[in-house]
RNA sequence: CGGGGUGUAGCGCAGUUGGUAGCGCGCAUGGUUCGGGACCAUGAGGCCGGAAGUUCAAGUCUUCUCACUCCGACCA
């Protein structure tokens, strides 16, 4: 077997099984390891690297929307918890609970933070006082613990590192403003940043977080027609205030409870990722997240000249802002080019003996495997914009693919067969939890979002049928989107 | 939590009717190589997932556990 073909043959098949092709490119390019415990991961050092520019994109887009970052503690006590009685019940089942410090027992027993509204709320009911302590803009960097029964590294394991957003608003507009522009904050991360086009939209009542009065999201398709939920932005109204009494004096002098949103995303992201632009030879990064946006491979090493000016074109374009490494590794040329592609690198720049005779490179690239022939002293501002060329193309091609996966359904027939043949279903829907339910039993598909266009796509209900075409000629019901999801 | 699968060197695997552990890759050292997974030499590395049992003897048989993985149900 031909070497090439030998490597493809390590990672699974992606178009063969899709988990396993997961699975496999997680642990080989070493985004990933397993924990000790039961469902924990260890984020290894290529992987956080991609966090930590999510982080620093996302942490800009809070800045410039006016909130600042704070801290709150892990453990909440239990009976923070159980204020909110909605919230209670979504969470209890998953929570872990402290008991005990050595062999004495705890006077109260202790939640380590699945999300942190109690304990955010609790210190809100004590800043907040008069109309001129508001809005309040936190958010807080952290880890947080849901005790999941299953669990795959970066879509669901029993600790991750998210953000959330918690804000506290006079008025219901003002959170409800504040609900929609993070989601839109989101929107725009997502598909500029990450490269993923998302569908964002309202959450039907069955899916909305627990405690909250609306829930938006934005879900991404992946490359098996699956969606991921891969942010939520969540309008509580004066849910929590009243649970834990955050009342204000307004401006007329009467007391008020404030009204509060959150908002949220994870390491998940990650994983959308691997699975939006992933292909057979392991992942693609986009180049505004990749760790390294090129890797130089110096060829014939040993001919000399070709590792001093791999290190000068090296410097030149850490000078241009790129993210650049060389890979002088003692391995053959073959081997490294196979292994920064299986890495998702975005592009690849081949310095040698022959390149050196033109004053040239040659530049691959990640996302079409095109190669070009680029003047060393044309680097500084060709590779800037070959990555943002790639940025621009991921987005596009990973737009294609969801924008013909997506398909109209008008029956319960057309619906199955869509979502079994890895697409969305788009669909009307006449908003009863009755046909929610059975779309579930019968497909496995639920409801993701109702988009904010609203334009009709059918008259009647997708599941029970019924007419939803009023005598006035508009419709009733929701247009929604249908999908198996992660 | 239900149903399948897998646990033997870092990774991938072999190990016969029970007899005390092997291969490939990788790793280390030295040398030759280098434009799509190179080669030679030498070397290191294992309580066979864990516990109990059967037996003169268990990687192999029995029971129980744990972990991972895939498919469902529940969730970011």
């Amino acid at each position: 077997m031909p070497k090439q073909e030998q490597f493809v043959k390590e990672i699974t098949d992606m178009n063969v099984d899709f988990a396993r092709w997961y699975t496999d490119v997680i642990l080989k390019t070493e985004l990933v390891d397993y924990g000790p415990v039961k469902g924990t991961m260890i984020i290894r050092p290529y992987a956080y690297a991609i966090w930590e520019n999510i982080q620093a994109e996302l942490n800009a887009r809070f800045k410039k929307t006016g909130h600042k970052n704070a801290y709150f503690p892990m453990f909440i006590p239990y009976s923070y918890l159980v204020k909110e009685a909605e919230h209670v019940e979504g969470f209890a089942p998953e929570v872990a609970l402290v008991t005990h410090v050595g062999n004495e027992e705890l006077p109260e027993k202790l939640v380590v933070r699945p999300t942190s509204e109690t304990i955010i709320c609790d210190s809100y009911a004590k800043w907040v006082k008069s109309w001129r302590d508001l809005p309040i803009l936190i958010n807080q960097w952290a880890n947080v613990v849901r005790w999941e029964k299953t669990t795959r590294p970066f879509l669901r394991t029993s600790e991750f590192l998210w953000q959330e957003g918690h804000t506290v608003h006079e008025t219901p507009e003002e959170a409800q403003e504040e609900t929609l522009k993070m989601l839109e904050v989101y929107r725009e991360f997502a598909e500029n940043v990450l490269a993923i086009p998302v569908l964002v939209g309202r959450k039907s009542e069955k899916e909305k977080f627990a405690g909250a009065q609306a829930t938006y999201s934005m879900e991404a398709m992946m490359l098996d027609g699956k969606s991921l939920q891969a942010g939520t932005s969540h309008y509580f109204g004066d849910n929590f205030s009243k649970a834990f009494d955050i009342k204000f004096a307004s401006k007329e002098g009467d007391l008020k409870y404030v009204y509060q949103t959150s908002w949220g995303t994870s390491t998940r992201m990650i994983g959308a990722l691997i699975m939006a632009h992933g292909d057979n030879r392991g992942l693609a990064l986009p180049p505004k997240v990749a760790p390294v946006q090129a890797i130089i491979i110096p060829i014939a090493a040993h001919k000399g000249g070709v590792n001093e000016k791999a290190e000068e074109i090296k410097n030149a374009l850490e000078e241009a802002g790129v993210r650049v490494e060389v890979d002088y590794r003692d391995q053959s040329t073959g081997w490294k080019f196979n292994e920064w592609e299986m890495k998702g690198v975005p592009l690849r720049i081949e310095v040698g003996p022959r390149d050196l005779e033109n004053s040239v490179v040659t530049v691959a690239r990640r996302d079409d495997f095109t190669k070009d022939q680029i003047k060393i002293d044309e680097l500084a501002t060709a590779i800037p914009a070959l990555l943002d060329v790639i940025q621009k193309n991921m987005l596009e091609k990973a737009r294609a693919f969801r924008d013909s996966h997506i398909v109209i359904t008008k029956d319960m027939d057309e619906l199955t067969a869509a979502v079994n043949n890895g697409n969305f279903a788009k669909a009307m829907w006449c908003g009863s939890r009755e046909c929610e339910d059975k779309v579930k039993e019968m497909t496995s598909a639920s409801t993701r979002v109702m988009p904010f266009d609203q334009t009709p796509v059918g008259t009647k209900c997708v599941c029970c049928g019924k007419n939803l075409l009023k005598e006035d000629g508009t419709t009733d019901g929701k247009v929604i989107y249908f999908a198996k999801a992660y």
